[in-house]
Formats: structure tokens, sequence, C-alpha cells
DNA sequence: ACATTGACCTGAGAGC
DNA sequence: TGCTCTCAGGTCAATG
């Protein structure tokens, strides 16, 4: 589920919480060791403790913060990843793979329920972003309707699986990229050798507008517009344009929700 | 080179 | 109630 918006609200609580406070000691779940990506818990261990958290990055899916130590601890949330910033054991999420023990007795405990999270330690975030191939993150300024289609050029697969290949462009995942999908008016299914200049706007245009609502309203998506797609996203929903149905589609194995009316098929 | 699929995980919810 | 089955959707490796 954390996807672009989701990771800056994870980073903006991190901000207000774990950041210049001494780190005393850590505790890692051992049942969780495959979520060590490229590190031993020893040299986890010795990166964080007695050091402190100074700045934190955000590049699509991808969280990073700075230590004073001038390395960066990177953590991925996978599918079920959260922060929860707490003092009373009671508070401690029951699937905590990650505890930060501050000289506060404040805990930093970076939940991930089904193990699918990634973390490591590197000197540089950029050289591990583009070792990962990972495309330019969608909210970056740098990110224009020019680089959009540029990087879409030359694709012939389906745009909803192009959304969401982080190679291409890095932050959206299977949610949001029905979102955007749907508030451009466009099929999953479609080819992207097969979108129009028009199309391409509408999607730019609606990558930006999503992403940005959806951190406005702290990703809860009670306060999304009622135009939104994202609170209806199950089969035979009303769809909130046309209040037709809404249907369910596999696209590369990942189950989209669209509205078959609203984004005919072309 | 690019596209697609299945595996990795665990818990929630459906169906019986 | 309780059991079994399916599904959720992040990435990556294997296959087409």
């Amino acid at each position: 589920m954390p996807e672009l918006p989701d990771v800056e609200i994870f980073r903006r609580y991190f901000d207000s919480t774990a950041l210049h406070q001494k780190i005393i000691d850590i505790e890692f779940d051992t049942a969780a060791e495959r979520i060590l990506e490229d590190i031993s818990l020893e040299q986890l261990k010795n990166e964080l403790i007695d050091h402190q958290f100074e700045e934190t990055r955000r590049h699509g899916k991808y969280f990073f913060v700075r230590l004073d130590n001038q390395n960066w601890l990177m953590l991925h949330f996978g599918m079920t990843g959260y922060f929860q910033y707490y003092k009373n054991e009671e508070e401690k999420p029951s699937h905590a793979r990650l505890i930060v023990d501050f000289a506060n007795d404040y805990h930093l405990a970076f939940s991930n329920t089904r193990k699918l999270g990634k973390v490591n330690v590197m000197d540089h975030y950029e050289t591990y972003i583009s070792e990962k191939g990972l495309g330019p993150d969608v909210m970056s300024d740098d990110f224009d309707f020019e680089s959009f289609k540029d990087v879409l050029a030359g694709r012939r697969g389906m745009i909803k699986s192009a959304l969401m290949n982080q190679e291409i462009m890095a932050g959206i995942g299977n949610i949001y990229s029905d979102e955007i999908l749907f508030q451009a008016k466009i099929h999953p299914k479609t080819s992207v050798n097969n979108l129009t200049e028009k199309d391409l706007n509408q999607m730019f245009d609606a990558t930006k507008e999503v992403m940005k609502t959806a951190i406005d309203k702290k990703v809860d998506t009670r306060q999304f517009p009622n135009s939104y797609i994202i609170p209806h996203r199950d089969e035979g929903e009303p769809c909130p344009n046309c209040h037709g149905e809404v249907k369910n589609i596999k696209v590369s194995g990942r189950s989209g929700y669209y509205c078959p009316n609203c984004q005919e098929k072309r």
C-alpha cells in the first residue's frame, strides 16, 4: 500500500518525531532477517548506535535518512510498512521489525507485517537510486511533461503497467495508477504507443494532481474529492462520474479498478 | 530491450 | 465457531 503519497506522509512524521536525538540502542526482530538488504545486523548496529538522524529524503517509494556520520539509512515499506513513534511498550506495533531507542525514552518502530520491506545503509543515496535503476520521482519539479513523454517513449506495454514500473517513473503503485487513469479517462489496458498527445497531457496533469491531493489530505481517503475513484475501488461500486458500475480488471497480474463507461477501451 | 508472470510474506475476510 | 481458501500489492527473478 505505501506509494509515493504514503511514504511522503511517513517522511513528514519521521521529521516531526525522530530527528536530532541520540540513538542509544536498536532492537531487531531476527525472524525478519530477510528485510536486511545488503547489510548485517552488526553493521546496522554500528551505523546507528551513538549516532543521530539529521535529515530525510524520499525518492518514489524509497525513504532515506542521513545520519550524523554522513551515511544514509534506507527504508522501504513494502506493502505493509509504517512508522510508530512511542514511549510506552503497549503502543509498540505487533510487527515492529526494527526499533530505534532514543535517549529521551521514546522509540521509533519500523513496522513491517509481511516482511516485504527493506533496510539498508549506504554512503550516497543518489548512487543507490541509480543502481536500482529507478526512474525520476513523479513529484520532482524536474519531472515535467517533456520528461513524462520521454520516459514513456518507445514503450509498447499497457499503460497501467508502465505507470507502476518504478524504472520508468518512481512513486506510483497499484492504487494511485487506478486514480490517475480514471481522472485522465483512459482504459488501464491501453497500449502506451497508442496514447495521443492529449491522453499523455491528461495523464501527466492527473499524476501531479492526484499525488498532490493525496499528500495534502494526508492520505486519508475519506477526505479525497468526491470525483475520485479510490473510495469506490471495489467491484460494483458506483462510478463517481457517471454512476455506472466500477469493474475489476487484471492487468499484468495486478488487480485494477476502473469505470468501463468513463474509460472506454480503444 | 522490453513485457509478463510467479514467488516472496502474513493477516483479513469470504465461504462453508 | 472454526477451518480452508483467496486476496491484498511492494519488488525481483525467471520466463516469454
